[in-house]
DNA sequence: TTCGTTCTAGAATATTCGTCA
DNA sequence: TTGACGAATATTCTAGAACGA
């Protein structure tokens, strides 16, 4: 591991890269996208819902199919897969101009802490009984192996594609 | 309700038209799409698989987000949900030509008995534990009034979508 | 009353014009606004939401500020608001060119019963369990009397604003 | 109090992925 | 290896709850 550097805002490799976390660490992520953003501190997302909707919710970018877009048009459904994971409703946030943007936050969702994406959950009825009785919940792992630890830390089994200089 | 006639091959008013089997439906019914068609008995579906990825689930007809659409480009998606409601491979079938296609068979669905599509039910565990215990199964209505009998055939209150003449 | 006749279309006086259902019946018989109207069958009110947040939604027709405004930009909350009447989404309706609309129904409103819409209940927890009861419901009345009978039918004192030949 | 608006959650269906016989 | 199915995630539609006017 001694000379392997994991590059800046990359996630571990134990995250499922096809689930929503990880699009959404993505999206936010890509200067591609200014429909979404860090704010200052890196703590809370900021979105241009109409821009958003043109971006990344248009039938055209789910044709093209990258693997960041989802299969809907709806931004109440982009809504819904924020709330199932944890993420809540912030103060507007606004630019130079005044011009507003909603904006969510989620305490394991921040730029400067890739790591704690492993701890999202999605917040289902049955995964709530199951963090109340203090059990592990499943998750689908990027390579099929079952997760070991609560918060996904997999000693040992990331770095694969973490940027190495 | 004298006058009123329900055209040939339309679903009773009871099933959700957004759902599965009456996507499937309107599918197998419709001439334009020739990739999916009843056999000379009406009892078996027979599906030109190329032809359905063409035609059905290619990005633009994604894109065109008609009813009949789904949201997947995969083929075996589809057939995952054939199996969710109870349909299973059958033999499989040959044109004039000696070509064959893949078929499917559900007791269920029938060319000539459009109301019995109402008493497909999506098996899933839990839907299978309560058939089981001879329990209901609550299924998305498709406007206002609660199911009230299993099979969705609620007496008297269709007639909103039948085409009248 | 012998000469008195109720225009087309008009609601009766006992409901609130400036409540919700008073709006919408505005809006889908305004032939003003494009974005939404009723299906042929005028059972089905018809949704173009692209439209409907322009004309509709849009911080400029918040700020005209006529009867028939509301006071979000949200298209979501307009959703919240049919389900709380009891609306339905229904079967997608296409135009002529195959573009497809969202619609949604609800068995007390339709076009050609004005009289219905009296039925109309915000349908929540403590309503439902009224409603259960076989509870009235009250309701914010337009001239501040109290509602006496359960289907806003107050004999005697509609006409005030029925058109009159 | 009732109604409108907002934010979040419940619950059903749809899609994906992998296992098993 | 194929066909069926379990189970996790995604999408959709509706509802609960809080709050202000």
């Amino acid at each position: 591991m001694g000379l392997c550097v994991v590059g800046l805002n990359s996630l571990p490799d134990s995250i499922n890269p096809s689930n929503f976390p990880a699009k959404l660490w993505r999206l936010v992520n890509n200067p591609a996208y200014n429909a979404i953003c860090w704010d200052h501190q890196g703590e809370v997302i900021v979105i241009d819902q109409q821009l958003f909707e043109k971006q990344i919710l248009s039938p055209s970018a789910i044709t093209a199919g990258s693997a960041d877009s989802f299969k809907t048009t709806n931004f109440s459904s982009f809504v819904r897969q924020l709330n199932l994971y944890g993420f809540k409703k912030a103060d507007p946030q606004q630019d130079l101009d005044g011009k507003e943007y909603q904006s969510f936050y989620n305490p394991n969702f921040k730029r400067d802490q890739p790591e704690l994406v492993a701890r999202l959950r999605r917040l289902t009825v049955d995964n709530k009984a199951k963090l109340q009785a203090g059990l592990n919940i499943k998750c689908r792992s990027p390579s099929g192996y079952q997760r070991l630890y609560p918060d996904g830390d997999d000693r040992g089994t990331s770095m694969r594609r973490g940027k190495c200089y």
